[in-house]
Order: structure tokens, then C-alpha cells, then sequence
DNA sequence: AAGTCGGGGCG
DNA sequence: CGCCCAGACTT
């Protein structure tokens, strides 16, 4: 009964579906893998410079597994989700010493391996090896929805459970890679978000929502909730040779891994420190610096101390460290720290 | 089942 | 400025 469904969503991507993404040429489980992962919570138009740049510095999973971490985390810095890139690492490390360095063929091997959850493992068996396999990410679960006009919260597990239904009973066993790619594009370019271009759509006649007026209430948003407010001090401590000493953050929680600046919870706080150090300057205000994540807004306060040279010397340690403005794309770090730090060399 | 993790796109 | 995006992981 899939079959009708699949042959015309195919008949229109033949002649208006994506074939021209990086990760579609010299096709293979690795790039296929890391594309995917990249791609999860980001848009296609921000990952492709990202995609090219760590396929000429990691062109194999060999590459990968054998590049330190902090190299990884560098060339993620502003894609977000920094878990991503740890997992990312660590999985080309297990498939390395335990699959003899050959991606599993099949979801439930896949979705053991770290940062391939359901979603992920079905993407790389249907674009790796084009085996059947069904996909349930943002866009599919938007067309569905629309199509079959399911209402509530796709990110509720009843309504969740019952779009997984519904996309493996639709997803065919011939030309699975090019059907799952299809109904992506469909979702990313005619069935959007916002001003779908239903004019335009192959699945016009059997959309409900299209049918019944509701296009633009489906999907059900989720319901809102008050984002709360942060606020932290940092500290821009500058020695001699205008190096900064950077501290590498913990590997859970916000910014997990990156180097960034000293953190406080007070300016009082950040004196003290300053104060425990022998440092006797007066630390300058910064203009402070907003940054909005998903879940709370936070405020930076950053303070500046410029070092002279006869300043005694201070420690080094693993998770404290001077560094010069060209080393930055060595270390991985929070976009607004590294504006900020740019600001402070420019 | 709900919360956590992030930067960018877009109206 | 608010909402959303090729989700996975933790609790």
C-alpha cells in the first residue's frame, strides 16, 4: 500500500530533489555518518562549509579516531551541541577497535554506537547502503503530520510513536536512499515551517491539512514555557605578550570541553580570585555580552587585567593555559568568548 | 516523560 | 524578539 506514495513523491524528486549535497558525492558510510551528524538540529545551509572544512582535515575514520579531541571541538566551534562532536569522536574510536574500522550495516548495531540515537542509525542505512530503513527527523515528522493531519505535539511520545508507525508503513524497500532524501527535501523546500509552498507540492490532492485548511496550525507547536535569565563574570586576564589565560570547561554541562575564560558568580568573586592570585590591578569593565540559549539567556560581565611584564609569573596547569590570538583555531570555544576575544586583539 | 544541549535562519 | 531546525542523551 506504500508503494503509490513513495512512486510519487520519487517522480518529484527526480526532478526537484537535492542531488547536489556534499555528502551525495564519493558516497560512503563515513561521510553519509558524519554528515548526519552534523545535521541533527541544523540546517543543511549551515553545515555545508562545516562538512567541507572537516572532510579535508579528517578525509577517513581513521583520520578521525586518531586526531585529539580538541581538534574535533575546534572545527565544531559555532555548530552548537558540542556533545555532537565528543560522540562523534568517541564512535570513530569504538568503530576503529571494535568493527575492525567497517560501520555496521543495520539500525541496531548503529544505534548503539554513540550519537546515533533511531533517527541517525535509519539515515545511514538508507543513504549508506540504500537499504530500508525509516526515518523520523523534523521534516518527516512535519509532512506527516500535514499529510495525515495528526494533531499534538510531535515531540510527545504518543503522537511520536504513531508517526514511526506511520513512516515505516510508507517507507518502500526499492530506492530507499532517494525516498528518504525525498521526503527531506520535500519537508525543507515546499512543506516549510512557515509559507509552505503547498502550490507547488506533488502531494496535493491527498494533503489533509491542505484539505481541510489547517496547513499553518500543523504541526501542533509545543507548548511555551518562561526562559529564565543568567548572569555570570568572566575574567580577561591578558600577560605581557597580550596572551589570555583560558580554562577548559568541564565535559558536562553548557559549552562541555571548549576553552573559555574564568567563570564567577559575582564580581566580588572574581576579585577575590584575583586577589588570591597576587593581582593587585584594577580589572576594567567590558561591555557585557548577551548570548540566548534555548533553555535561559545569560549576561557576561566581562573583566579585563592586562599583566606587565614584571609580573610574577602564574601557573600553567591541563585545565588552565595562556594562549596567543593565532591558536585559536586549534582549541575549541564558545562563539561569543572567541568575538569577544577577537574584539580584545582586533 | 521531561529536561538538557546551541547557534543560526527567518519573519 | 520568538520560534524552529536532518535528535540524542540524561534523569
Amino acid at each position: 500500500m506504500s508503494t503509490h506514495f513513495a512512486q510519487q513523491l520519487l517522480i518529484w524528486f527526480d526532478a526537484h530533489g537535492r542531488h547536489n549535497l556534499p555528502w551525495q558525492d564519493n558516497r560512503n558510510a563515513y561521510r553519509v555518518w558524519v554528515s548526519e551528524i552534523m545535521l541533527q538540529q541544523t540546517q543543511v545551509a549551515t553545515v555545508i562549509p562545516y562538512f567541507e572544512r572537516f572532510m579535508e582535515r579528517f578525509p577517513t575514520l581513521t583520520d578521525l579516531a586518531g586526531a585529539p579531541v580538541d581538534e574535533v571541538l575546534a572545527l565544531w566551534t559555532g555548530l552548537g551541541y558540542y556533545s555532537r562532536a565528543r560522540n562523534l569522536h568517541k564512535c570513530a574510536q569504538v568503530i576503529t577497535e571494535q568493527c575492525q574500522g567497517k560501520f555496521p550495516n543495520n539500525t541496531k548495531e548503529l544505534a548503539q554506537l554513540p550519537g546515533i540515537g533511531p533517527s541517525t542509525a535509519a539515515a545511514i542505512v538508507s543513504q549508506a547502503y540504500n537499504k530500508p530503513a525509516a526515518i523520523l527527523d523534523g521534516n518527516v515528522k512535519r509532512v506527516l503530520t500535514r499529510i495525515f493531519a495528526i494533531a499534538g505535539w510531535p515531540g510527545q511520545k504518543s503522537i511520536e510513536t504513531q508517526l514511526w508507525e506511520l513512516a515505516t508503513k510508507l517507507t518502500p524497500k526499492q530506492r530507499n536512499a532517494d525516498y528518504t532524501q525525498a521526503i527531506m527535501d520535500l519537508g525543507a523546500t515546499i512543506c516549510r515551517r512557515n509559507k509552505p509552498l503547498c502550490v507547488a507540492c506533488p502531494m496535493q490532492t491527498e494533503c489533509q491539512a491542505l484539505t481541510q485548511n489547517r496547513v499553518t496550525e500543523l504541526p501542533t507547536r509545543k507548548a511555551k514555557k518562561a526562559i529564565p535569565e543568567k548572569q555570570t563574570w568572566a575574567l580577561l586576564l591578558a600577560n605581557h605578550e597580550h596572551k589570555i589565560q583560558l580554562h577548559q570547561r568541564a565535559h558536562k554541562g553548557i559549552w562541555g570541553g571548549l576553552w573559555s575564560l574564568p567563570e564567577f558568580a559575582s564580581l566580588n568573586e572574581l576579585q577575590n580570585h584575583l586577589a588570591l592570585q597576587g593581582i593587585h590591578q584594577h580589572a576594567k569593565c567590558l561591555p557585557q555580552v548577551k548570548h540566548a540559549f534555548s533553555h535561559y539567556k545569560l549576561t557576561i560581565h566581562p573583566y579585563l587585567v592586562e599583566l606587565s611584564a614584571n609580573h610574577g609569573h602564574i601557573q600553567e596547569s591541563a585545565l588552565v593555559q595562556w594562549y596567543a590570538s593565532k591558536q585559536m583555531d586549534t582549541i575549541g570555544l564558545p562563539s561569543p568568548i572567541k568575538d569577544m576575544l577577537q574584539q580584545y586583539w582586533a
